[in-house]
DNA sequence: GATGAATGAGGCTTCATTCAT
DNA sequence: AATGAATGAAGCCTCATTCAT
């Protein structure tokens, strides 16, 4: 399906154009990490991947499609980190709720960290780019998806009225300053500066606190 | 003081210039809201705004310089709104901790939301950009502090063993989903969607049981 | 005569803009003395004078009739100084050839190097700008004239079959290297430097020996 | 080595496009040498080289680049013509000193003459512009030090008290004299116009005289 | 007369894409 | 298939000069 969108590379045919269209993807990719999305350009390519402009022409139709290839490149690669560490296997049985949520809240913040360098440049472009805009949404749906599958087992400890509301903001708490931190480094907010390490943990809290919060702590006592 | 900057705009002297200058300026800022900041170019904003490039240039030492008056206007405009709308005056007394969170919350978050449209550009920009970044950190630290500064009112409520940091991350919980929230629309994450009052409400609470969290209740139960 | 040239600053009718031109023509050599040609431009010296473009060009039609007047003035400078220093008043009486020729040689040079900076500017400019070039071919001929008839007092004494030839040799044999020492100062040429006073020196010394050349040594002996 | 300097021509890989690095070239000295440097723009070069802006790019960095490509190639022409013109081959044995003087100054100055117009546009050029200026002295140099080298050959028969000065000085009465013959054309100077032949004949006398006078002639008899 | 605002042609340069070899 | 040469639209900016106030 992919090979018949519009944008889609075409397909090598030999092992050898394999071989290069690896090379201009290795090398887009680090230029892409280089320079950031303004500052790709195709001639750089061809020069640092020494794979000739016609030649990536003959792959990529055009230079969206070469970084979309790129970016797809990449989210699979993080996506497997994704899929296999929030994976609902037997590592997450046993624990109380508010260890999941820790733990699971962990799990998702350590790996936008270890992959920050490439998420950088895809957060950064996708506003203002549709396509990646739309890639991007689906990548996070699915990393959200896996994040609030294991919240979900102890839904029933939940106390708010609206538990899939809940896990929804749950996990809007703890992205969107993970992917903060990640755009903009660990001092971006206000006075105080943050570890990351710090951060996580406290991301932890306050989502095992906002999900697990006691009843009659809710009414402001 | 801005006048001495390098890349300041040089000061009308005539009325006439100074209406041109607001031409211009008004121009820039819808384009920009339309085109975002790569579709800006100084050749559009001179047709827009009738006025030709030499006496933009005139004014402007460079596109940059127009881009930052730009910047700098509209910012100036959302810092008196948040002045006003987060000072610590006779409105926030007698409030009940949980009711202050809340409220200082929504004042914030309503805040960003009124300024989306302008705040949406600056945002997607300021990753990129190591300029609008500082400005841009410069302004989140003085909303930062407002934001904390209600807060700590109620300081000795806070269950919280390090409580500046915990009022640190309290303000990255709501900021960083609000400024996502702005870039990207109310659908941005996981598979439901939220509306914004929604939003508002369930980062109140999250914040406040993150704040007020019982002491016992952190053990985990 | 100069008012009637077609490139010629309108002359002020008031005291107040004559003191008004007085300080843009001084603003102008200022900057041409800076900036070169190149770098002179109208708003400049708009700024520089604190006269406004409009009053500058309701004085001079153009911006290289502005030049052509600061050009003018500067000169005539120049040319009371060389009419002055070259005069054949009794300065000159009593004189041996030799102590002639090397007196005027000297004093042509130190009034170069005294007007060095003017000089150079003109003197860069000239050969690529055919009304700047056509009024110094005139300043340079008037001061050639001067120092050939200070010459010519010893006319008997030369050796050279064509007396007038011979004098005028000897004028671009010290006039043009001592140019050149101002547009590239002292050490432009081969591998050795060269002192200011020891190249006025020798100057004369050549200039000597080919006038006053004895006849047996013509023939290469 | 020419190739690592940051302003250095890209070489081309094609016949092709060393056919079109050709005919820019070519355009551009053509240009140069009808418009001078200040008329000399990269628009005019494509047009007249029916190469595209876009090509003229690929190859030079930039317009000052692809100047400093058309000076190096003119100067290699030259000095090739000068070094094979003043060669201290066997051409110079058995000449008095004066006739050595006289043929090398002959020498040096047709080879002037003969590039007059490429050279007229770089000593234009030189005085304003620091890069053209630093290969401009180098190449004096060059030619200085051959020239030198031949008038030393008869060292031991310079009158002067230091003839490493009177050397230079030598080079300098002759050059400099050329130098603005070249940019200003024969008549530059005095009242007199002067031939060519007559020029370079007198300015060889000029030097022999100087270089060889006697002894008894310095003290002004 | 004076002021300075306004004009716009024209220069340099970049880079996605096409095309000849 | 592969190479890299070629294209040209489009962007930023300068500055002599004109013109409204």
């Amino acid at each position: 399906m992919a090979a018949t969108e519009p944008d889609a590379l075409r397909p090598p045919l030999q092992n050898r154009s394999r071989a290069t269209l690896e090379r201009v993807l290795d090398a887009s990719e680090k230029l892409l990490l280089e320079k950031g999305w303004d500052g790709f350009t195709v001639q750089e390519v061809s020069r640092r991947s020494k794979v000739s402009i016609g030649s990536i022409y003959a792959r990529a139709p055009s230079k969206e499609a070469l970084l979309l290839a790129v970016y797809d490149r990449a989210v699979d690669r993080i996506a497997a980190d994704n899929e296999a560490g929030l994976a609902p296997d037997e590592h997450w049985d046993g624990m109380t709720p508010r260890e999941l949520i820790m733990e699971a809240t962990r799990e998702l913040a350590v790996q936008m960290l270890r992959h920050q360098a490439m998420l950088r440049v895809f957060m950064n472009r996708s506003p203002v780019d549709p396509v990646i805009r739309e890639r991007g949404d689906e990548a996070v749906r699915k990393a959200a998806s896996r994040y609030e599958e294991l919240l979900l087992r102890h839904k029933d400890r939940f106390t708010h009225p609206d538990p899939s509301l809940a896990i929804e903001i749950a996990f809007r708490m703890v992205f969107a300053p993970m992917s903060r931190r990640i755009s903009y480094g660990p001092n971006w907010g206000a006075y105080r500066p943050v570890e990351d390490d710090e951060l996580i943990e406290e991301l932890g809290r306050g989502v095992a606190a906002y999900l697990l919060e006691p009843p009659d702590a809710q009414r402001g006592r």
